[in-house]
DNA sequence: ATGAAAGCGCTAACAC
DNA sequence: GTGTTAGCGCTTTCAT
């Protein structure tokens, strides 16, 4: 009935808005069906369809009919139905631990860049570290029919691993490659990152390190991360020096006043290697603060590469890790109809000043 | 022909898998629809759908019956078709200029928490602060339908400022007060915030005032609040003793480096006045590596209030900004039904040890 | 080159 | 309390 009172005149409806703006068509977009610009264009719903999605055949008188109706009416397709008439949808589900970390942001940026040249909108879900939010959300999202899912993590729970198996669509895990993949996995060995900055530490001389880090239950690549630099120090016939941990997620507050205290616990550490770069300009500053030298009389190594590490007065020795080009590299994958598979991208040790 | 093939036996079909995962059923998921829960559960399709959106009237036996069925063989609602046959759909759009900064993901952290809650996703937009890209990305956001649109800034092109208007839909613009909106504002002056910055400076004795920006043809927030920065200047008889406006977005590296190019051209700046946190952590990063003394030789304020701000040895002073609060404000809004209206949020001026 | 018609999977009256 | 029946707006054979 909708479609009844449209008929005489097309252009009157569903908003009571006074068409204050001008250079637009009155009462627009949302409302203007399919059917409205075939009809004012004097062709049938079909044929309308091709020429809008530029798809089959017409001719270009018809062409021309067809665009200026819609352009006249204001026509916005809907895509929800179209995505249900069709197969497949342009969404693409992407879910992240956290946007308070500009890790994720990043790792966002370059997937959204990458997926919106494609066409794709980026739908997002935000677990705040939990896995059985992430269940939540990867339900919810995969009742949207996406077309992929990128999703930052190897680990989940057994019932969104068995979700994400059985729908039928590419799922992209980032930012990890130590464990199993569900399809495709896109990132870098944080276990390495590890290893390479104990290495790293232990070339420069140092030989009391500590650690300095957040909540590792939540935070599983980090953990990844601590596994991998105490082995590496194992191997070099050490063992961490002393530990603190905050059982917070990592912030500058954080690594600041863990460095504080485990200073006072163990005083004659010559090295902290932190969680993350957050983490390490906390510890940072409070050298600065305290007139603590570094790196002479302490050295400091975080993870990530942000700007605000490698701007400081002493650049900070850290891993840069490609974060965007993980994000792009996913989204490419989306629509690929290969194997699954695993991209590793490499991860790049800054040698600063604080080391 | 799909349901004919799958009426013997609706657990197979869709997916060749071989279905190595355990304990969940096979061939599952996407594939399975509401008419397959309903004929296993040996009742109607609207039983089944009033059952699983608990609405409606159900014998707590039929309950029973449809969630068993829906749970064996692994259905996952399609919010596609389900969007199209109701009403409105539960996705709303959100459109930020950048990631980069994180300001942005803050205001996303905020109304994606609420939006979550409130069982919407959130359906994300980039611009790169283009207004065009703007007007593209908001035509494309709309074809979802969605509940509600979520935009940074007041400013858009016509035919953006139409489409969004001609939605139906409620759109809520974010993060500025200066201007006129389209339906519902939510956030702060800028320039308010510019001038109470300007006043903070004056009343703390510093006369020779510079500017130091990232680009304002793209950032209209951030020249809001040079605006209203130096109109308080004059009201107090000052101007801008000397500025340097970076020609690129704003970074920590920008800040530092206009900071050293702007005490070339003016070495007598008592104070300086960044177009935010990241441009004045730069400058605060230059004046620590060269020994510029703080805040007696010079001055620094920022615009946020960002962590790494308020942690860095000397605090810096700066204006907080409520970004998360913004964005949950905002998302809030998204199932009001009220008549259009702006709501302020305060931002708080932060008095650190940078001037 | 174009149109008619049959759905996509679900919700929403409306009967029973 | 439950089933039947229309669509939602579009895409897609299949004729013509």
């Amino acid at each position: 009935m909708q479609d009844d009172a449209m008929h005489d005149d097309p252009l009157v409806g569903r908003r009571a808005s006074s068409g204050t703006h001008i250079g637009f068509p009155m009462g627009s977009g949302a409302g203007v069906t399919l059917t409205d610009v075939a009809r004012a264009a004097g062709v049938g719903e079909s044929t309308a369809s091709r020429v809008l999605r530029s798809h089959g055949s017409f001719s270009s008188k018809t062409r021309a009919s067809v665009l200026e109706a819609a352009a006249r009416l204001g026509y916005v397709p809907n895509r929800i139905a179209g995505t249900l008439a069709s197969t497949g949808s342009k969404l693409v589900g992407i879910i992240v631990p956290s946007l308070a970390n500009i890790v994720f942001p990043d790792l966002l940026r370059g997937a959204n860049s990458v997926l919106g040249k494609a066409g794709f909108q980026s739908v997002i879900g935000v677990t705040d570290y939990d896995l059985v939010g992430e269940e939540a959300l990867i339900s919810s999202l995969l009742s949207w029919r996406p077309a992929g899912l990128l999703v930052a993590g190897l680990e989940h729970t057994p019932r969104a691993d068995a979700m994400v198996r059985g729908g039928g669509i590419r799922i992209i895990e980032m930012l990890d490659t130590d464990g199993a993949g569900i399809d495709m996995v896109v990132g870098f060995s944080n276990r390495d990152a590890g290893r390479a900055a104990a290495r790293h530490l232990i070339a420069r001389g140092y030989r009391r390190i500590g650690y300095v880090g957040h909540d590792l239950a939540l935070d599983l690549r980090a953990a990844k991360r601590f596994e991998g630099f105490r082995a590496a120090l194992a191997e070099a016939g050490l063992q961490v020096a002393g530990q603190m941990i905050a059982p917070v997620p990592s912030s500058i507050a954080a690594g600041r006043g863990a460095l504080d205290r485990i200073l006072h616990e163990t005083p004659d550490l010559d090295a902290v290697y932190f969680s993350n770069d957050d983490m390490a300009i906390g510890g940072y500053f409070l050298c600065l603060s305290r007139g603590i030298g570094i790196p002479d009389r302490l050295a400091l190594f975080g993870h990530n590469g942000l700007e605000v590490a490698r701007c400081a007065p002493q650049p900070l020795s850290t891993i840069r890790t490609p974060r965007v080009e993980v994000g792009e590299a996913s989204a490419r994958l989306i629509s690929s109809d290969g194997p699954p598979s695993i991209v590793t991208l490499d991860f790049e040790l800054i040698e600063g000043a604080t080391t």
